[in-house]
DNA sequence: CTGGACATGTAAACGGTTACATGATTAT
DNA sequence: ATAATCATGTAACCGTTTACATGTCCAG
């Protein structure tokens, strides 16, 4: 149970209001920790009505109107309690390894074009986070929570630069196998 | 929804029951998608009422004793389909990274002692990944399933690489902040 | 005053988790 | 006989996903 806490933390960053959750979610947070709208509101009103977060006294209550939420203390205490308690991690879960095993019974069939797809996507992904990196992390950051938030960005920025090796080296070990792929090009050539 | 097809991968690599599954489930296929014996069971119903597994002619049908499923020709196709149809990767969830940045908000109790237990589990699933390739991938292996499955173990050992390293650099760079250590360290002796 | 973007919300379906129930088999 | 273990299964709950419904605000 984490998205109450990935709510919290972002509040406490910045009071926001749910559309505004959830696109900070898309953008930093999400990173490692998506959302949904639907989740947002829904939690924001299980948030609201145990009483860690209040809408600011200011805001509106009717349908559609923005209502901006604001941590209460009970808010912090439970967000420092759960940060200091330890969380086994939880197993694993990729289906684009699954496919490969999947394809050492079946045949390697579309295999290729995917690995390809995925390794752009990580690619993109990684030049992304470089650039956050240049931007936000200027050497000399000696803050305890500048020190944070740049060992969360190395995190996926070496886990952007993991996939990618696996990637490109996968490629290339099965490149032999993969014959589809030109069989794929020829067909598509002779089509257009 | 991959658990029907990582069942498929699994029964057809060896037609088993449904705790066999789980067993095998928590050994090999599971380091990738793990699944508890109730998922399984629930599953190996709907393949079977789907008509793409069924239990071997020979096993009994009462609660309680061992029924062994086969994969159909139907369950065959249904696996080759999903395997050469692209998928997009799914954002990524880890809790810790999520507590890092909450500690940057609340501060970091807690965290050093949690980084070193993600530090130690991580450590000896890569001894035990690494055994497994010494054990099952001796050089000279060239058939295409086998390339497959080593580069699906590859992928097991150069992420639990890449948490080794980025745990241990991450608590080698928050060393001086992380007070509360050596804190719970006295704390500990003085009560013992 | 209308259409489009913004903002919040409801509902249903699905998958994963946990606790528990029940039957069969085996060793003592 | 009985307890432990193996094996299958039911039920309730919870979080996630998807589709849709509704209201507000602003530009043309």
């Amino acid at each position: 149970m984490s998205l109450p806490h990935a709510i919290l933390t972002a509040l406490l960053e910045k009071p926001s209001s749910g559309l505004e959750l959830t696109r900070r979610f898309d953008l930093s947070i999400g990173y490692f920790w998506s959302a949904t709208h639907q989740q947002i509101y829904r939690e924001l009103g299980k948030l609201e009505r145990a009483g860690l977060i209040r809408a600011l006294p200011s805001e509106q209550t009717t349908r559609g109107q923005k209502k901006r939420y604001e941590v209460l203390p009970g808010g912090r205490a439970e967000l420092s309690r759960w940060t200091a308690e330890g969380q086994d991690p939880k197993p694993m879960r990729d289906a684009l390894l699954l496919r490969l095993r999947a394809a050492a019974v079946v045949g390697t069939d579309g295999i290729g074009a995917d690995l390809r797809r995925h390794l752009e996507l990580h690619r993109d992904r990684l030049a992304e986070y470089e650039e956050i990196e240049r931007r936000d992390f200027p050497p000399g950051l000696d803050a305890v929570e500048d020190r944070l938030r740049h060992a969360v960005l190395r995190a996926g920025i070496d886990l952007e630069t993991f996939w990618t090796r696996w990637l490109a080296r996968t490629l290339e070990d099965l490149s032999g196998d993969l014959a589809e792929d030109t069989a794929d090009l020829a067909e598509g050539r002779a089509e257009s």
